[in-house]
DNA sequence: GCCGATTTGTCCGTATGTATC
DNA sequence: CGATACATACGGACAAATCGG
């Protein structure tokens, strides 16, 4: 981002990932940050309230901002903030891959429309892909996408990266995105396009996003083999 | 709470629930509110960024603040910010007990410390708990607390609420909480306490809590029945 | 297409309150 | 009690995006 607060907090972020605000110490007081970064008060806390929200560190009344992360050993493909599955892949490092299975054009019936939340008579795209980490099937994606913001869109670019096309080509911005973790049985579809080994049940991520507009333009349902799943979450009380 | 912003805020989310302000309309704009609750331009707005933060609006520069929650029909126990767990039964409608399994004092060693994310030494309550629902063990909760800020715990206050006793009575109050979903086995003695049926994975939130003076008070692994576990969360971009 | 009004986003400086030490 | 540090609130300024005439 361009914006001062944006940079100060990626700045503050680096510096506790790498190290050199370590977990349960305090980082410089406002006083300090001001000058360091030559601004106003106001913005240095700005910085620090997403600091915060990220699960970085912790503000103390009277004391200071205590840091209060811990760089973890998370082993497995993690989920958090907004990403696309490319960036998740490429920062668990793992060697990803995508297959598009079935790419079609629909019209959302009383029935569809109260399972995702579009509206009865939206016109969506359909799109089942598998994702593949290291030649194994992990996550199956079932996605319906609001046709009429997605111009173009190709089954060889929703093998690629849909985000990365409606950023970078469409020019939107993804905004807001509502999750829900649950856990279900695998069914009989799952298993024939998945790697399951003998797993019978699946974690099973539904998600709402919003663009810029406010207008719902994704409802993905992605489904995990359990181990290799983790979501991760940072709730501060009173935000 | 008591401050401006808070009572705000709350006001805004509870219109928006109560359907006065409805999903994809916009909320008066900053102008009309400083005159409604009169204050200031920038407490508007950060009554505003937490109800963005909570998933109700989204914020569109050069048009307003548009409503994006839908009231939605969750059946099942549902999680989300931080609340204890008679709260979320209470709101969940359901009849609620706990009973407590194990209890005991324990000093972490270097195993436990890896585990839990303590520090080798210290001196942690074990508690091990099932949450029932209706009569049926659905929940089993295995938590480590740090003996030296929870003076006083004992079995009977575990079975009620441990975070109503750190708040009301110890005055404690509880800020941050790292969560992580997972999905994994069913052990033998997951299957000894809780009413499985034929589930033989679990979904698993390991809960990392801070309380205002930054210590890691609490670490609790919860194991819950599949079909009654659903986990809810809204990411916001750039925040 | 341009201009002005509206609305949100960022940033500043100041004042006051509250908690810690 | 005084110094330090975070929390809340105010009012003002300008930028960026939108919309209507």
């Amino acid at each position: 981002m361009r914006t001062i607060y944006y940079e100060i907090y990626e700045d503050l972020r680096d510096k506790i990932l790498e190290g050199f605000y370590r977990y349960q110490t305090y980082i410089p007081p406002e006083s300090q940050l001001i000058h360091l970064y030559q601004c106003s008060h106001n913005t240095i806390r700005k910085s620090i309230s997403v600091l915060m929200l990220h699960g970085f560190v912790q503000p103390i009344r009277g004391k200071g901002v205590l840091v209060i992360y811990r760089p973890e050993r998370r082993a497995n493909f993690v989920l958090g903030d907004i990403e696309t599955f490319k960036e998740a892949a490429a920062r668990n490092g793992l060697e990803a891959q995508t297959q598009a299975l079935v790419f079609e054009h629909v019209v959302a019936d009383e029935a569809l429309a109260e399972l995702t939340g579009f509206m009865t008579g939206d016109e969506l795209l359909h799109l089942e892909r598998v994702r593949l980490f290291e030649g194994k099937a992990l996550i199956r994606d079932k996605s319906y996408f609001l046709a009429s913001v997605f111009p173009g869109l190709t089954p060889r670019i929703a093998e690629d990266s849909v985000y990365a096309y409606a950023e970078g080509v469409l020019g939107m911005r993804i905004v807001t995105s509502n999750r829900t973790v649950t856990v279900d049985y695998a069914t009989a579809d799952d298993r024939a396009v998945m790697d399951l080994l003998d797993f019978n049940m699946l974690a099973v991520v539904t998600n709402h996003t919003f663009n810029e507009q406010g207008v719902m333009i994704e409802c993905t349902q992605s489904r995990h083999r359990p181990d290799f799943f983790t979501f991760h979450d940072t709730a501060v009380r009173g935000y």
